[in-house]
DNA sequence: TTCCAGGTATTAC
DNA sequence: GTAATACATGGA
């Protein structure tokens, strides 16, 4: 079999934080190197000094899916220098280089995050998994290597059972999955007019989708289409603007939501990432994000 | 055992 | 409008 391969140039790329910052769920570490799939193509990617190596077992093209999927074309200098100047993001992004925001696909991501209210970024990987293998079309990957699958399309998932969809653990999230692949397979959700929409419409759109409030709707915003002031509030970021920006107020999630829209400026989902990332490493004692190190010291 | 997890919908004031 | 509560499942 044919491996197709080919080295970009990057600068400020941190692929592992990138891959394993809970935007995406279905990459695995592979020594130094990453496996996962993009659409219906197996990929490994490689850091390799300013380079990052990626091979693939189908033609590439003009390998601009990895390109807009890796957002390699964006200057994260440039993204930084919008922050607001203040010790907790300054903190941030020293302790995060190189972090980065993927452009996900649209379908995929929002059937992710529906599946990741209440659960664990570990669980959610699970689930995840289960509904690729069981659903999902198999890819091609190199000999030897154990078989890998495409995130299954709304219109495969609305023929699925919701008891089926139970059986991949994913719980009372089976009603949201469902009624999420029914609504886009027979085009009541238009997912590909989304990314053109003002955001206010695009979100509201979003969430007309049973199971989809304001946080999955933000995420999907912000990892499917890049929205860029799309802005997250889930529990994490609840405890960081609260512990970093009102240590001694009182605030309510409505008013820290508030802040949010209105403080982090015009790539304010990027600062989320960043802040997201940084307590949940601060907090030590997230399993997937212990450094190598620690784990052969344990 | 108990608590909590990248929330949301429903019901009750 | 804001405040509890149920919802599946599993890890810590």
């Amino acid at each position: 079999m044919e491996i197709f391969s080919r080295t970009f140039p990057v600068e400020e790329y941190d692929l592992g934080a990138t891959l394993n910052s809970g935007q995406a769920f279905r990459w695995n570490r592979c020594g130094t190197a990453w496996e996962g799939v993009i659409g219906h193509r197996w990929v490994r990617l490689e850091p390799c000094g300013d380079t990052l190596v990626a091979q693939t077992v189908s033609p590439p093209g003009d390998w601009m899916w990895l390109t807009r999927y890796l957002q390699l074309e964006v200057n994260l200098r440039t993204v930084l220098a919008t922050f607001p100047e203040d010790p907790p993001l300054r903190a941030a992004v020293m302790e995060c280089r190189g972090l980065r925001l993927l452009r996900q696909e649209p379908w995929e991501c929002l059937a992710s995050f529906i599946l990741s209210s209440t659960k664990q970024i570990v669980q959610i990987r699970q689930i995840i998994d289960l509904v690729c293998r069981r659903f999902g079309t198999a890819v091609a990957v190199p000999p030897g290597r154990k078989a890998a699958h495409g995130f299954p399309s709304a219109t495969i998932l609305a023929d699925v059972s919701e008891s089926e969809l139970r059986a991949c653990k994913m719980g009372f999230r089976a009603t949201y999955l469902r009624a999420a692949a029914e609504a886009v397979a027979r085009g009541h959700v238009h997912l590909t007019g989304v990314g053109a929409m003002p955001i206010e419409d695009a979100r509201k759109t979003l969430m007309s989708l049973l199971g989809v409030g304001r946080k999955i709707a933000d995420c999907v915003l912000l990892f499917g289409y890049g929205f860029p002031t799309a802005f997250p509030v889930d529990v994490w970021i609840l405890r960081a603007l609260r512990e970093l920006y009102f240590r001694k107020r009182r605030t309510t999630p409505k008013q820290l939501l508030r802040f949010s829209e209105t403080y982090f400026g015009e790539q304010g989902g990027y600062a989320q990432q960043y802040l997201f990332h940084y307590v949940r490493r601060q907090a030590g004692r997230v399993p997937e994000l212990r450094s190598e190190e620690e784990w052969q010291t344990r």
